[in-house]
DNA sequence: ACTTACTTGACTAAAATAGTCGGGTATTGG
DNA sequence: CCAATACCCGACTATTTTAGTCAAGTAAGT
C-alpha cells in the first residue's frame, strides 16, 4: 500500500478544483499558493491526471484546469490510482506468488484489506467532499487568507 | 500510511508462531526457513515485539519465542504498530497541523480512513488468522516442503 | 509579438526500506 | 566445563521511493 503525500497532494488539488469555479479554468498557480503545493509537482500530478481523464486542461492565458466531468462521478480512488500511487497492500500485487511462486500464508488478508481500503475510497465522490462542512469552512479560510496576502481587492465570489 | 514488507513480515512471522506449537519454543531459524524471511531481518522485529510484549523469548539451545498472550487476545492492528509501522495516513500524524499549522482540506478524510483501516485490522486476531481455511492449507504445504528439503524424517507433529 | 500557462522529460536530494554484518550474552546438553 | 545453540544489539549499507527542481519547450489569447 502507497498512500503517501503524492495522493494526498492530489486529492486535494481536485478537491480545490472542485470547489473553486465551474465557469472558469483553474490554474495550477492557484491551486499551488491556496493549497502550498510547489508548483512544478502539480505539473507533474496534473499531467497523470490529465492522461486518466479525470481533468481537462485549457492552454493559454486564462487557462488552466477543468474537472473531466462532474464531481458527483468522481471518486477519490480514481485519483490516487491515477497518480500511481496503488491502495493494494499485497507484496505481489494481487498475483499470488508472494512466496518463491506460491501464496503465502497471510496473503487472504492483506488482499481483503486491499479491498477494504478500495470500498472506502471509491465510495467517496468530490462532491461528497465539498459538502462536508469542515471542508467548506477551510475552504473558505484559505480564500481569505490570500485576499489578505495578496492585497488586490478582487471579486472575491467566482 | 505505511504498510510495507516490513508491517507484512512481522504479521506472518507472528502468525507462523502461532500454528507452530504452543508447548516448546519456536526458533527464528524455524520461521526464516518457513516464511522466507532473512534470519538477520526476523531478528530486528522480533526485538521489537518482544517490546511490546507481543512475544516472550527463551534463550540456550532448543530455546526461541512464545506468544506473548493468547492468540485470541492478540489483534493485527498492534503487531503492525510493534514494528513502528504507523496505520495512520493523515499527513500530521493526526494533530491537524497540515498546512503552515492550519488544518489542511482534506485532513479529515484521511483521518476517517486512518481509523476505517485501524478497525479492520484490530477485529482480527491472530486465532481468527489460523482459523482460516487457506491458511491452514498454507501452512501444511510449508511443512511439507520443508520435511522435503531437509530430508530429515522429523515426527513432522509437534 | 508577447505573455500566460500548460507540457514534457530529465535530473536530484533526502528519506525510508530492507536488509547485512559482527559482535556480544544466556543457557543447556554432553 | 565447554561447546553449541539461539537470542540480543547496534552499527552499517545498498536500493528504492518520495518529493521535489529545472530547463526547454508548445499552444493560445490580447
Amino acid at each position: 500500500m502507497r498512500l503517501t503525500t503524492k495522493g494526498r497532494y492530489a486529492v486535494t488539488a481536485m478537491l480545490d478544483l472542485t470547489i473553486h469555479c465551474d465557469d472558469k479554468p483553474v490554474s495550477l498557480a492557484e491551486i499551488s499558493q491556496r493549497q502550498s503545493i510547489s508548483l512544478s509537482y502539480l505539473e507533474q500530478l496534473f499531467s497523470k491526471l490529465r492522461q486518466s481523464e479525470l481533468v481537462t486542461s485549457v492552454r493559454g492565458p486564462g487557462g488552466g484546469y477543468h474537472l473531466g466531468r462532474a464531481s458527483e462521478n468522481i471518486f477519490i480512488a480514481e485519483i490516487i490510482d491515477a497518480v500511481n500511487e496503488s491502495v493494494d497492500t499485497t507484496n505481489c500485487q494481487g498475483k499470488g506468488d508472494c512466496q518463491g511462486g506460491e501464496i503465502c500464508l497471510t496473503h487472504s488478508l492483506w488482499d481483503q484489506l486491499s479491498h477494504e481500503i478500495h470500498n472506502f475510497l471509491n465510495a467517496i465522490s468530490l462532491a461528497d467532499l465539498v459538502a462536508r462542512r469542515d471542508v467548506k469552512s477551510i475552504a473558505q479560510r484559505q480564500v481569505e487568507q490570500l485576499l489578505i496576502l495578496n492585497e488586490s481587492p478582487q471579486a472575491g465570489a467566482c
